[in-house]
DNA sequence: ACTAGGTCCTGGTTGC
DNA sequence: TGCAACCAGGACCTAG
């Protein structure tokens, strides 16, 4: 479920405690988990040793932690998935797929219950993106100073997609998914619906600051649902209780108090303000 | 080339 | 209470 602002949270927090941190160690619950190379065994032998540097890169919701010896681990959490830090008595986690158990006594885990998360190594002298397929279509980072409405009016022109599918394509721009962009799309007053060719220079311009706006206010917030595997506890973060459309179908707008709707766009559910996100004209 | 839809997998929630 | 249908924040693959 993790979009860009939680995978973000999760390489600063990564940040904080695996530097350094040798790994003695690798077992590979669920062989699916492991992407590269296809056997766990591999995987195991060639990660065993290998000490974690603080080169920890994020390009969309791909993570890449790299090694002091130059191979790195990627990581694609997908719906479910979450990496742990943890001590390694701590009680098992119900989905964890890999163990990676540090010579510290530490122990990273990856937890994913639907198993479409993924952890790959990329050895030393190997491009990422020729082990990890998804790196290679990326589009611009949101942040990137080219990703701007110009941009957009290029990508848009011409076609009819609607604009909520269009953002949740990691070839358009890396790191959206189905929350921020409902969220990105209310904020800009724009129907998800619209086919992205019908959209004026001001509406995309509009966009494009409302994407870069709500998925700052996402790492701000430490991320929608991400919890905080430094804690044994949990903590949620909390974007999704102060969203604007976002899983609040049926209730009042906090504009304009009309009722949210929910539609199924891209085979997605969608969010929006039937009001503020006109189909016809601009609004805020 | 573009777009819609199915699919991978598991578990929680909803509704009868 | 029991059970089935539906739902879930991603991305790849296929087909039209």
């Amino acid at each position: 479920m993790p979009e860009l602002p939680e995978v973000e949270t999760l390489r600063r927090d990564l940040l904080i405690h695996l530097p350094g941190e040798r790994v003695a160690g690798v077992e590979v619950l669920r062989s699916d988990s492991v992407g590269y190379p296809a056997d766990p065994a591999v995987f195991s032998a060639q990660m065993t040793g290998q000490v974690f540097s603080d080169r920890m890169l994020r390009r969309g919701k791909y993570l890449l932690l790299y090694f002091e010896q130059g191979a790195a681990m990627g990581v694609h959490l997908r719906m479910s998935g979450r990496l742990l830090w943890r001590r390694a008595e701590a009680p098992l986690e119900p989905h964890t797929r890999v163990r990676i158990p540090m010579a510290s006594g530490h122990e990273l885990r990856f937890e994913d219950m639907r198993v479409f998360g993924r952890l790959w190594l990329i050895p030393v002298g190997v491009p990422p993106e020729r082990v990890m397929g998804g790196l290679a279509r990326l589009g611009p980072e949101p942040f990137a100073e080219m990703f701007d409405g110009r941009y957009l009016a290029g990508r848009f022109a011409g076609r009819n997609q609607p604009v909520k599918s269009a953002l949740l394509d990691q070839q358009l721009v890396a790191g959206v998914g189905n929350i921020y962009a409902d969220e990105a799309l209310f904020s800009s007053g724009i129907h998800p619906a619209l086919p992205v060719g019908g959209l004026d220079a001001a509406a995309l311009e509009r966009l494009h600051r409302a994407v870069v706006k709500v998925l700052e206010a996402g790492i701000a917030q430490r991320g929608a649902t991400l919890r905080n595997y430094t804690d044994a506890q949990g903590i949620n973060g909390n974007y999704a209780g102060t969203a604007w459309v976002y899983g609040r179908k049926g209730q009042p707008c906090r504009v304009c108090h009309s009722l949210i709707e929910r539609i199924r766009l891209a085979g997605r559910s969608t969010h929006f303000c039937p009001t503020c996100q006109c189909a016809q004209q601009s609004v805020q």
